[in-house]
DNA sequence: TGTCGCTTTGTTATCGATAACATTCCCTAA
DNA sequence: TTAGGGAATGTTATCGATAACAAAGCGACA
């Protein structure tokens, strides 16, 4: 099953060719003076005998790999994967692999990925920032060989550079919008706030800004509970029971606002009348089929290109500033009222 | 930048721990007869100068890696994202890392993929199914010393091993559907029909189950926008101001049947009265607020495990079958009329 | 004619591990 | 006493490439 053709080396190639492995090496990687003639025949040896060049093998010598090891908290998190999705494709026309771990928010997985990836010896690691991060975790990241790049969080910079939104931004932002619409009996629900610690600054910043205008903030959260529609639906319908003079709602992301809305709907809220809603992230969701939803656009894939744009210049050993602060703009949608 | 602290090799732990590096190679990987004694005493320098194996050196050295490729159209495609993180999830606690290679249905770009990935020796490779193949992708197919394993596509079976869905079960669960529901004036709305072939599949079955009841199905497609939210609004806008007899509609995926959905909506078009939308995929989109969309759900985390199993199963040189196919199942929502 | 200097190609050591086999040690049983 | 045998550890070759330097070939010019 598992050895089929025979595999071809440098070796092989050199024979066939009647040159020095050093030679076809050359070659293939552009490198060097060689002649044309020479060239030629070579890349027809390595043609003929279907050479594929042993990546592990390169590397180890040259002490330098081209792959690139990224750990975001979920992978199927369209959030997080279009991050991703930004990351491969600026990564990969520059021959850079990307692998990729999911730490659900868990400091340990977290740890243990790192530790798993960095013996690779990749080029670059990239890691969401918003969690708690390992002593041991801290550890292996400071042995790191290779640059590191913190995702998602511009507020609490670290690593090498760090490309995000800032989440305080974004409460404020939230904060700003309710306040211009008169709006002063105000929720906020989430899920997971003890681990997402990006999520939790944007809950803070939320509620610090109301305090300022002596607006006093409540919270319905839980931590056991992912952090999707279902939840958002659950939530919203506790709330509303037990504080029926609420009338305006942010949600952690967009799916969770889905959910509360779709309860206010069933409840017969009118939204935006009696309840604003507003949630975070500008993902498609967020346009549903009757509803477009108020909320924060991210650019989340913009972020995952400055990060490896950042990373390609640094192993250039290009100069690179700390951080990139990713823009935000609250979209208006129909579950707030327009200013 | 890129060189802070000093790499450790099984050397540098061997010499501090008073023995060779073989013995140290074996502590580590817990192989051969070792003391416990011994043992201790490795595992303690290891420890205390911070040892990383370094996986480039084990793997090109035990010719076996640890790595896995996948390759998928799309990384922030929810579904696709749901198949790989099925993937990582079973691969990861077994020891492998999995690396991603995205070939927007390209064969092209699927090509290049399949060199770049083959050439870091992986332990297996993952693809999409469904698209074309080139000669080019073939070859280095038929050369490859690792499993090989095609996602997401159970008709046509390839490679060791196939796990997917049957699209032409799925084309025929929805002709029924309309035909239980004695609708017979139906279209098809899609994108990218072109290059996805599974998808194409899916449209075929539809057509020739309905052409077995006499019903001539009506498909508009276009090949060059993408198979979002937009495009099957502005798709199903044209289909029904061109063909007003029709009165149910087939999607792609549930994205495009989410925006024709609000294209209906808003032309005053009652869902299921007067239209009936079938999607496709069983997103976490399907249940938008107010709408349940009727929708062909499947299991794509599954999907995603099933295949890594057996990659596994197949490293350790155990039987596997030749393929596992993912049941379909039609999802009854409220934009087609209960049976 | 000899040598300088360029282009082109080859040699050798090395990267950091593992496989396969060799060796040492110690205990037991004849 | 000694051979036999298993447990524990070490030696050597190798994996498939690249780095760094060495050498060969060749023309030009003094």
């Amino acid at each position: 099953m598992s050895s089929r053709g025979k595999v071809i080396t440098l070796q092989e190639v050199a024979v066939r060719a009647g040159v020095s492995r050093m030679t076809v090496s050359k070659v293939l990687r552009g490198a060097g003076n060689i002649s044309a003639e020479t060239r030629q025949r070579v890349k027809q040896a390595a043609d003929e005998l279907g050479y594929l060049p042993n990546n592990l093998a390169g590397s180890l010598s040259s002490r330098k790999s081209r792959m690139v090891a990224v750990i975001i908290p979920s992978i199927s998190d369209i959030v997080f994967s279009e991050v991703l999705s930004g990351i491969n494709s600026t990564l990969r026309p520059r021959g850079f692999q990307t692998f990729i771990g999911e730490s659900h928010f868990e400091p340990e997985t977290e740890t243990e990925l790192i530790r798993a990836m960095l013996s690779f010896r990749p080029a670059g690691i990239l890691l969401n920032g918003g969690m708690a991060r390992s002593a041991d975790a801290e550890k292996l990241l400071a042995r790191r060989s290779c640059p590191a790049i913190q995702l998602w969080d511009c507020d609490r910079r670290a690593l090498d550079f760090s490309a995000g939104p800032s989440h305080e931004e974004s409460g404020r932002l939230v904060a700003n919008h309710f306040l211009e619409r008169r709006l002063r009996r105000i929720a906020y629900v989430g899920a997971e706030l003890d681990r997402d610690l990006c999520a939790r600054r944007r809950h803070l910043a939320l509620k610090s800004s109301l305090a300022g205008d002596g607006i006093d903030l409540l919270s319905v959260t839980c931590e056991n509970r992912p952090r999707q529609a279902a939840t958002g639906r659950f939530l919203t319908e506790q709330l509303v029971r037990t504080h029926p003079e609420i009338e305006a709602i942010h949600f952690l992301n967009d799916a969770m606002a889905l959910g509360g809305l779709s309860y206010l709907h069933e409840a017969g809220l009118p939204v935006p009348e009696r309840f604003s809603v507003v949630g975070f992230n500008g993902t498609s969701l967020a346009n549903a089929v009757r509803t477009r939803l108020t909320t924060i656009d991210v650019p989340r894939t913009e972020i995952g290109e400055k990060a490896a744009q950042a990373l390609l210049r640094m192993t250039e050993e290009e100069d690179v500033p700390e951080f990139w602060q990713a823009p935000l703009a609250l979209v208006q949608g129909n579950t707030t009222v327009a200013a």
